[in-house]
DNA sequence: AGTATGATTGATTGATCAATCAAGATCGGC
DNA sequence: GCCGATCTTGATTGATCAATCAATCATACT
């Protein structure tokens, strides 16, 4: 097993571009074969199956996101929290650059796939761990800029929460405008954040009744045991 | 063409479940003929092909949006900001109903399906902007305990994105935690606006340069005539 | 030159795909 | 009780699907 095939290397790039173009699904082995001038036989020498193809698709990903994604992120600004929005740049320009018709590669096949492929699941987790990992360095780097009580990770998670959805709803739309209303209100957060670290007098942020801000809402699993009566939508 | 018939309900549930389950590309006509105990010609007689199937689909996701999603959250609380939680709430009793497996219906087709069918594609957006439609009333209607300021059309785009890039997350690892964590920091930042809106002096909240917090970043369209370079992601 | 290993060829398999269609069943309106 | 419209049946179509495999070619090592 050759690491280093340029037709192996041929293979995962055209399945990479066709899957993130019309899903796991809709792309048939033959349309792979034929934009990357191989023939059926060859591509099973370097795959066990479709299966096997799409692992390798995803770990491509995996290997690509240090210098496609994140490593211009950091090129683009020193400032950690900057380094937040240039990441959240390089997806809106990808937008614009397919006419938002295409966002996140990853994001697409896992709401795909959903749970029925073990193996691909694993490597999307994986994959959005090291995304959101990689935010969580910036926002520790941020250090006092940034509340101390403030949960870093969780904070990660709802910047990529915010890259997908906010990609969903530009391709729905044909428009990057959800997307850069989201991003928008994610930059207020950050201010918010920024001005809430930099507070004087404690009072001078007010709740209700007097409680922190960040404190982590305790996930009290409400409807564990779930009343699933005459619910048929999921 | 009956508006209503019992086959064709039967055919658009067990469609819409299929769909929800395993894509569209990857359910089978003959699945949804199994499924629904109907033959081939019944379905088409009703649906011209597989993807008027699909239309019919989303159009009924579209029909059971206030009922099944909407209306729910408001009768859980009567407070609107409450309301926008209750709503995070439902999706995330779905999430634990199916073990982290089913999200939003209409978000994995909006994937799935990108720009190729310009109807569903269409029928998608009108389904977002549905919901965020109705999300930005209850922050309209939360009135002075928001700024005034504060664009709530933008903020609504958050809110869903947050629920369905928290949903894609939860279903890649398995676990309702990224969705949770994405939830818990809206919450923050509602707290925050909340805290904003009541400021007293004026200057609790400081900023370096001394700018407001919620003016929107004018979008610059930066790159527009981009620099597509070598670049070969999307 | 000889041999082993890896890579490629491309026709071919059976399964499954979406879709068709002619015939029969069921119904309401008159 | 008859007729036309609506709905159902299910075998069948050709296309496309993922996958196979025996044969050939290329290369490197001895």
């Amino acid at each position: 097993m050759t690491p280093k095939s340029e037709t192996r290397e041929r293979i995962l790039e055209e399945a990479a571009r066709l899957f993130h173009e019309q899903g796991y699904s809709a792309t048939g082995i033959s349309t792979i074969l034929r934009r990357a001038g191989v023939n059926s036989g060859s591509l099973y020498h370097f795959f066990a199956g479709k299966d096997a193809l799409l692992i390798g698709v995803l770990e491509r990903h995996l290997a690509l996101l240090e210098p496609l994604i994140l490593l211009p992120a950091e090129g683009a600004s020193a400032d950690p929290i900057e380094r937040v929005f240039a990441l959240l740049e390089v997806y809106r320009r990808g937008l614009l650059l397919s006419g938002c018709t295409r966002g996140c590669p990853v994001g697409n096949l896992a709401l795909e796939l959903g749970d029925r492929k073990p193996r691909p699941r694993a490597l999307m987790n994986e994959y959005f761990g090291a995304w959101t990992g990689r935010v969580q360095g910036w926002l520790v780097a941020a250090d006092d800029r940034l509340p101390a009580e403030l949960d870093r990770e969780s904070l990660s998670r709802l910047v990529l929460a915010a890259m997908e959805g906010g990609v969903m709803q530009a391709r729905a739309a044909g428009s990057v405008a959800p997307y850069d209303a989201a991003v928008a209100q994610l930059r207020s957060y950050f201010r918010l954040l920024a001005s809430y670290a930099r507070r004087e007098p404690a009072e001078a942020f007010r709740t209700e009744a007097g409680e922190s801000f960040l404190e982590p809402v305790e996930a009290a699993e409400p409807a564990e045991t779930a009343d699933a009566s005459g619910w048929r939508y999921w």
